[in-house]
DNA sequence: GTTGTTTTTTAGCCTAGACTAAAAAATAGT
DNA sequence: ACTATTTTTTAGTCTAGGCTAAAAAACAAC
């Protein structure tokens, strides 16, 4: 059994290495945990000892598949809470994270599989992210953001980046949720500016929107 | 905010103040947490503090509004906890303390009003313990063990005391659960053995299946 | 009321996990 | 290749929450 500062740890790392490839560096962990360095290190050296990950004193850490598996089993339990919030209790997409950030620590295998089958074994969370399955396996997902599409792609709606009050009710005023798909008509290079269609909708939407909006391309 | 630490002691206390009136002493808490009572000086003394309970030296602790309205709050959390994972995931009722004792922590106030909803805000939970209104109000029950009641008296089963497999089978067996009708048919005084009634079944029960059946009497 | 027993508290120590400041290694610039 | 700078680690300290052993208060027995 992990300790909650461990498995923090573990999952933070997991994700670092997703971007970046090769060893992650101590000061990477502490910045994305907003921590200390020092602290990143004491931990990274713990979790070493236990063969979680391997580590090379100032080369940085890289989980083993021992760890890659506690990390997507907490994936697993983080996204199959954020589907239940969203699906069942009602909460928007954008107001459960923190609550599937303590969601996520709970200990029951037993408990996800059920919850598991009680929302129909969902594939994807309500921010598009995959869902890894019981043995870890999840889909690769191509999410990009809207701004990097060219005339005449498309995509569909999976997720907001940095999602701000103001701007979802944009997204919602413009009827863009999970699921809509989004043609680019039209892209601006010297602004970055698109206009795209939405049903049957076509309008002009600034960099700074395309910006913050995950799409799936397919 | 308080910690898992605080909050498993007050909840705690708030149990033990329920079943003994007066002020509950370290020892008694300590026991109750399986830890030392040395440990429980100490948290009591913080708490105190934290005017989260009134603490005389070498005679006891009694919480205070305060620190009542923060343990039914963790008590409401858990019994509506306990009611989505019988109801909603099918556990068995034997099967959800452990859980719930996880999931009782959870900080989010949001998410209790919208879980309460989502079960069709439940009065009782799966033990048939009463559960806590936002405000902290609860219906006080009149539960007695099936051991308690005397010939011709009846009750409504509302829980087990310790629950074994092997008992809780012996219970699937003879159809009872929560909200069956137990009628006392005859009492052995010598070995407080029973006759009872349930459904159309009439049958004997020992003294040690009696003393492990609550039921609330009307 | 003195004495023995039990209960409760205090004092001192331990571990996890954080921090700061200083030392050491790696990297960059010339 | 040799400094200068940045990154990373180490050493030492702090707090929360445990623990043990000893001291102190409360209670019981005569």
């Amino acid at each position: 059994m992990y300790s909650l500062a461990e498995e923090n740890y573990i999952k933070t790392i997991f994700h670092l290495q997703q971007t970046k490839s090769g060893a992650v560096s101590t000061n990477a962990i502490a910045d994305s945990m907003d921590t200390k360095a020092s602290s990143a290190t004491d931990m990274v050296q713990k979790l070493a000892d236990k063969k979680v990950l391997s580590y090379v004193k100032y080369k940085g850490a890289q989980l083993t598949e021992k760890g890659k598996k506690i990390a997507t089993r907490i994936v697993r339990k983080h996204r199959l809470w954020e589907v239940f919030l969203v699906d069942k209790l009602g909460f928007h997409w954008d107001e459960v994270h923190e609550i599937a950030e303590q969601l996520e620590h709970i200990h029951s295998t037993e408990l996800i599989k059920r919850l598991d089958t009680f929302l129909g074994s969902p594939a994807f969370d309500p921010h598009g992210d995959p869902i890894p399955d019981e043995h870890g396996n999840f889909i690769k997902t191509e999410k990009k953001l809207l701004s990097q599409l060219n005339k005449s792609q498309s995509g569909v709606c999976v997720g907001v980046k940095e999602s701000s009050p103001e701007y979802l009710q944009y997204l919602d005023k413009k009827r863009i949720s999970i699921g809509t798909k989004i043609n680019v008509l039209g892209k601006e290079f010297f602004d970055g500016s698109m206009v795209i269609e939405v049903g049957r909708d076509q309008f002009f939407v600034s960099k700074k929107i395309a910006d913050n909006l995950y799409v799936q391309t397919t």
